[in-house]
DNA sequence: GATATTTGATATGGTCTATAACAATTATCA
DNA sequence: TGATAATTGTTATAGACCATATCAAATATC
């Protein structure tokens, strides 16, 4: 420990953090500076994931999705016939892992498991018809509620771009 | 339950999922469609998110420093004299949770905390010169390897309006 | 000076992630 | 063919991360 153990003052301001609840005769203890942090991309990143994310779970409230449900949902769409594994892995998910996800999701109805003809190991994920319901809101909600608010913050052309951007950096990197 | 369950085939080809290493009979099976899914800003912003996280762990092996530490040691080297609560709550860290990580980083003797006198409540947080000395070290590693790996993908001015989105998202949205 | 608030800390629970292992089934190949 | 290896879905489990309630000590408030 090479650091002096007696504490200099804080600064010659009150206790008060960042709340500035204090009267006018107080100078507010003023915000933390960000410094380089501000320039790190995996702190930036990392905050406006989750902002996206919080915003995604409030315009799905409705529906109870959540995002990683509604990329799941969408695969199985966009892929009919394709077992437990595959959908898992090209999302990132391990085995595991997928099988309470879809105990949920079957157990609203949303998505079915089917055992294969072909290899009788494997389960068949498909679509239920309130699954496809359920999925089409989801898109609708999604689009005019979380999509537009990044275009409106963004703009139309912006927003591709960041998209380009981020799909190089999740392939490439 | 709307899904018949008698299974059709889950396609013509063998049951290999995604590896390709049947023999050139056999039609390997195709990727899936991601669809939809590659234009959700959520779902790529997350996959960029953890390849970007990936990498800076890998940069980082040497000095053993996580994303989230590397921002403590840098918000702590900005502003000097401010206290656990302070630091954690601008790093959105909770502080039950800011506690076992500081005693982490006192005990590798990166960083220390010192009993303010003016509010004997609070902690201040300083870094040692054994701290001063690894982040300096941690920044020209994240500059030369992390950084500039994502210039040498995305080129400057890309790279900087990426964040310049990024950030407006993090604290607009 | 009595009450309320703040700070750091502990305990705890939830979610997400990662690995090992298992039974059933299928593939491989001697 | 039949013995062995590999795959699929699953369970169990452990770790990391995140969130809430609560506490003692110290301070603020009135």
């Amino acid at each position: 420990m090479t650091v002096s153990k007696t504490a200099e003052k804080s600064s010659g301001k009150s206790a008060d953090p960042a709340k500035g609840r204090k009267d006018a005769t107080e100078v507010q203890s003023e915000a933390l500076q960000l410094g380089e942090l501000s320039e790190q991309l995996g702190y930036v990143l990392k905050r406006a994931q989750l902002k996206v994310f919080e915003n995604f779970l409030r315009c799905m409230a409705s529906l109870q999705l959540t995002p990683a449900q509604f990329s799941v949902l969408l695969l199985v769409e966009k892929n009919p016939g394709r077992n437990q594994t595959e959908i898992a892995s090209t999302l990132g998910i391990l085995r595991p892992n997928f099988v309470a996800m879809l105990d949920n999701l079957e157990s609203r109805d949303l998505c079915a498991r089917i055992r294969s003809t072909n290899d009788r190991r494997s389960h068949i994920l498909v679509l239920t018809d309130k699954g496809k319901a359920v999925l089409a809101r989801a898109k609708k909600l999604v689009a005019t509620k979380h999509e537009a608010r990044l275009n409106e913050l963004l703009g139309q052309a912006n927003r591709e771009a960041l998209l380009a951007m981020l799909s190089k950096i999740a392939s490439e990197f």
